[in-house]
DNA sequence: TTTGTTGTAACTTTATTTGTTACAACGATA
DNA sequence: TATCGTTGTAACAAATAAAGTTACAACAAA
């Protein structure tokens, strides 16, 4: 199972917006042929970014901004932005295991720990790169072309 | 998004087909009372952890064993045997980023190698731990009941 | 008041996981 | 060789989630 696109488009839509900030206005429309998909896909996205605080959207008048200095916004804001399954973490364990089998009712208590330091290890990487990183690799390959 | 509940149950039935080998014939039927699913929904888990080479599973007569000593089995090697999304990593990349957009046609490029290494950070921790260490904990916690 | 845009609902499509039934193929044993 | 319990697998249903699409009210600015 793929942790969705969602992620990755959200990436690619932090990048855009700081890319042509000085010299486009910045509408789900304009986004959404960068990438590739329905302006809705995108204003929903947008939705997620705000609600973490990362960007601004104007209404009416149109336009996103980012809300937050790019290094201060790591993979993990994003992440957990857009692709969080509330209160889950990134294992989904089975439901009901035996409690009438020693090995059904220990479990999970013997998996959460170890799961979780999975996890962790995941996040501690996402933490490494910002949005700034980001975006200074991307003008770096634009500019070479 | 959530990796598949066919991760933990894998752990568990492989925790399970060690616990027991010495008292039980373990059946698919078996090992579906202690995880609490449909016996053949671990019929399949056992055959993708048979095709690599975990486990083997006798026809006719019943019966499933591990392949390979406990030491040598990795969380990864499980994770690799059953939630595999072939070929593809963990993230799910937006297909089609327009190529006449700059951040479009190099998204891809600059995310790749930063995406890798986070999934390498899951699995090296993945690798940290074996079944003996499922099974040495499991047992701790039943001996302590 | 017009225009372009966002926010969001509603619905469809697609994909994936999980559950379930059914049964042929198989191996051991009586 | 006939029986029995089991595996391997097909086929389909159900549940969940992602992603696409249409539509339109709410909004801000000119």
């Amino acid at each position: 199972m793929q942790i969705s696109s969602r992620f990755t488009i959200a990436l690619h839509i932090l990048t855009c917006i700081d890319t042509f900030k000085d010299d486009y206005k910045i509408t789900s429309d304009f986004l959404a042929e960068s990438v590739n998909v329905n302006p809705v896909v995108i204003r929903r996205l947008l939705q997620q970014l705000k609600a973490a605080g990362l960007v601004n959207v104007k209404r009416g008048s149109g336009g996103a901004e980012i809300a937050r200095p790019l290094e201060e916004i790591t993979m993990l804001d994003v992440y957990r932005a857009v692709d969080s399954v509330d209160g889950e973490g990134l294992f989904h364990f089975h439901e009901n295991p035996n409690p009438n089998c020693p090995v059904g009712r220990n479990i999970h208590n013997v998996l959460d720990g170890r799961l979780n330091k999975i996890q962790d290890a995941m996040e501690e990487e996402m933490k490494k790169t910002t949005i700034a990183d980001i975006v200074k690799d991307t003008q770096k390959c634009i500019s070479k072309q």
